[in-house]
DNA sequence: GATTGTTTCATGGAGAAACGAAATACAATA
DNA sequence: TATTGTATTTCGTTTCTCCATGAAACAATC
């Protein structure tokens, strides 16, 4: 048997799932068609890991019938494997700890004061895992170590006053990124957001709206923002973006405003991305304070919810 | 023997000696006189800990001669300790590597790209304190995790543009922060500063400018814009600015400026603060702008240093 | 009854060993 | 020579046990 003799088997590793999907995002992007052959020296160097790995990712393609192992001549690709969708939340145990821990907190369903190894108890997770959580967790200002044993939380979840100081502070941020001096948007970039959000609008318009459609909305919604802090040129006011970003993925992951608020949201998203490509700086600066400010006046309905 | 009952022995804890600082601090704050008996019951409830590393930390101030432990009623108060010098850079392993670490890479002693094992061999430091230095590097965006294994430097520090970056990130959050409509200075702390930054000021006048007061100057300064990130009631304005305080101190340690330029900072610092008192708000924000722009304009010395 | 002294239990850190997987070096083949 | 196939080395994660130490309960003393 040849198979055996390369010891891939069942699970690819996290880098492995990784590499598979951007060799596939490298297929398309140089536009290799059927029967041409994929170099592994080359693309370790372009996904800047070692053979390796990429020969484990092939080898699970070749799994999937995309492409064939030719002896001695390396992978050949038989068909174009379609491309997966992008950035799912991470399952696995290391993201996806940190939004169900905040989750069950703002359900109050967590202690105030907790240890590690109960919340190893409660979700099942290695020791590790929780303390990278925990440890992320303080970043944000959620939780601190408590000065003996233990973790508190600081509850900026379901804190009204935070939510306020959060939206003033974005609305700082997020309009000095527009009007900074090196703004520039990478046209590609808002070519796809702009048709990500006019399928969404489609979507929402049209009824169209699943308890899963919540995640993908809020990415796409975090996505615009981040994109607008990368195009501010500078690195601390897109640091900052992204992290209030991290912060609002911990209680916003469940939309609560129904339909209507989704159709508004994209809708000045769009208007905003208008204003930006027409380098109308100072006005997309203004229509960002105003979309910011609207959402600051919702009310986050958290009770009803089990 | 009484004492082998008590196993405390040599070496105080993390825990003890930080607890150990902070009795004493209380003590000062209650104005006790010698003779007055320590409550372990009230001293862990105040600090937030069990009893259990209240009495070691009494037990290493009776070593000290400073309490003695009255059988069966407790530690008395024999003399006065003195207050610590707050807020030292955290000498064991955790602080510390960090700030080496970034030292000598931008020093060029470290490749861009290196493992944690090695960082092990050349720290001589147990892999988890590795492990948690390169996690906050990487949290500060001067690291990040190669797709395989180990890490790279992304060089955020000698790179001229970041520099910049910060100072206008600065600029924009630290005037924020001083028109914020809940903006409130606690007066101690406004005391404080005042009286630090007057001795600072004093002795850089004098010409008492030693290779350690560099530390301790940059340890004033960041309190001071700390202070104000404080005050303004946004807590992620004030997180905002914390953080960029630590990401200052990785490559301020040292300063380069001269003592001039000491004077010159603290009387700007006694300038706004005056400003601030008065509730002088706008001006205040202005001088803090301009404080912060002459200070971006000032050139980093870097090479002649060894 | 309040406070200290003492014991017991739980927590989380340190260290060792084992393992899977990535990096690297080397051999084989076109 | 360039590329793939194979073996070796290295890395970092996982998992385990051990143990100091902090938390908490209980007993003793004032």
């Amino acid at each position: 048997m040849k198979q055996s003799s390369e010891k891939i088997g069942d699970s690819p590793t996290r880098l492995q799932q990784d590499l598979l999907g951007q060799i596939i995002g490298l297929i398309h992007q140089d536009g290799l068609r059927p029967g041409a052959r994929l170099n592994e020296n080359r693309l370790a160097q372009r996904l800047g890991v070692s053979r390796t790995p990429i020969r484990a990712a092939l080898e699970h393609l070749a799994g999937g019938g995309y492409v064939e192992r030719q002896p001695n001549r390396g992978m050949e690709l038989l068909a174009l494997p379609p491309e997966p969708d992008a950035a799912e939340p991470a399952e696995g145990g290391e993201d996806d700890l940190i939004v169900r821990i905040a989750h069950d907190r703002g359900r109050d369903l967590l202690p105030l004061d907790i240890s590690e190894t109960e919340l190893m108890r409660i979700y099942g997770a290695s020791r590790q895992i929780v303390r990278a959580a925990l440890e992320r967790l303080a970043d944000l200002d959620i939780v601190e170590r408590k000065a003996g044993y233990g973790w508190r939380f600081l509850d900026t979840l379901q804190d009204r006053s935070a939510r306020l100081e959060s939206y003033r502070f974005r609305m700082l941020i997020e309009t000095a990124a527009i009007v900074e001096p090196g703004f520039t948007l990478r046209p590609d970039w808002a070519e796809v957001m702009r048709r990500d959000h006019e399928m969404a609008l489609a979507a929402a318009l049209a009824g169209q709206w699943g308890p899963s459609s919540s995640v993908g909305f809020f990415e796409m919604n975090a996505a615009f923002h981040e994109g607008i802090g990368d195009a501010s040129g500078n690195r601390y006011l897109a640091a900052a973006i992204r992290r209030q970003n991290r912060l609002r993925r911990l209680s916003n992951y469940d939309w609560t405003h129904g339909v209507a608020r989704v159709v508004v949201n994209c809708r000045e998203h769009l208007e905003i991305l208008e204003r930006l490509e027409a380098r109308d700086h100072q006005v997309a600066a203004a229509l960002m304070r105003r979309h910011l400010d609207m959402a600051s006046r919702l009310q986050p309905s958290f009770e009803s919810k089990d």
